[in-house]
DNA sequence: TCGATTTGACCGCT
DNA sequence: AGCGGTCAAATCGA
């Protein structure tokens, strides 16, 4: 994920090179992948263990662990000791395909509403797909005076997307829709690789956060007839945003966008 | 039938 | 020795 940690979100590095590579920077982010030049693994089940803090890894935590803009297959889940959440594995879809080797952890923190995820990822992703369907969609309402805001704002090229059930089984993981979640702004440029995300807690009316957001002004919801690929639609996408609090993410990194990086929970 | 997930086992690391 | 990360066979679902 490529992508600088958004706003409302901590981003961490475990790695001290990965950290020191950050430069100043905590407004710049590469892909830790390049930057640090630490050959993959070997492929072989013995090496692929071997010098485990050797590879670059970084911390990020968010409500959304599940959706980040890249596609994630698991490989595994483990109960970890001093933790009452199951830690996650996830490797990248395109791992043999493109050898791409980024990975990541997640484990949930705590059982706050919405719930904090840790997410550990390791390596940059090589595999060069571009992250999540980001639909063809510019949706925007007005915030409510009251400052309770929702802004979504998508410019994207975004083809369908193959992995959607995923994304249909990974939304139920998530929390049920709730009061205290975070309400979100968001734009999105996929064009310019350029994103912007805040998130932050808010007493967000369901009016506005689900149910006003109805589908004037946006496109009608694609046909079923996954001629776009899996059905993992634009539609679905928003869908899943407004009404599950999924949220958009890592979507793209940009070298200069903010990188506030420790404004921790 | 194929791809994704689950889960026990293996093994590196501390 | 115990913990944690990964593998891979079994299982599940579309």
């Amino acid at each position: 994920m490529a992508s600088p940690p958004p706003k409302g979100e901590s981003f961490d590095f475990e790695d001290p090179r990965a950290q020191e590579a950050m430069g100043s920077a905590s407004a710049s982010y590469s892909p830790p992948g390049g930057v640090f030049g630490i050959s993959p693994p070997e492929s072989s089940r013995r090496d692929s263990r071997k010098r485990r803090k050797d590879r670059p890894s970084w911390v990020k935590h968010t409500f959304t662990p599940h959706f980040d803009g890249h596609l994630w297959r698991k490989y595994g889940q483990k109960n970890i000791k001093d933790s009452v959440f199951p830690r996650l594995y996830y490797r990248c879809s395109y791992r043999e395909d493109k050898q791409c080797l980024a990975s990541k952890l997640v484990q949930q923190e705590n059982h706050e509403d919405p719930p904090l995820f840790k997410v550990t990822y390791t390596y940059e992703h090589t595999c060069n797909t571009a992250p999540v369907p980001t639909p063809d969609v510019v949706a925007e309402l007005p915030a409510p005076a009251t400052g309770d805001a929702l802004f979504l704002r998508f410019n994207s090229t975004g083809a369908g997307h193959r992995d959607a059930h995923r994304m249909e089984q990974e939304r139920h993981y998530q929390q049920p829709a709730a009061p205290g979640w975070p309400s979100m702004m968001l734009s999105f440029d996929s064009n310019s690789q350029q994103h912007e995300q805040c998130t932050f807690p808010s007493e967000l009316p369901p009016t506005a956060s689900s149910s006003s957001f109805s589908t004037e002004g946006l496109p009608a919801p694609p046909s079923t007839t996954d001629g776009g690929g899996d059905g993992f639609s634009t539609w679905d996408s928003l869908k899943y945003g407004l009404n599950d609090h999924v949220h958009f993410g890592d979507h793209s990194y940009l070298p200069n966008s903010g990188n506030d990086g420790d404004d921790n929970y």
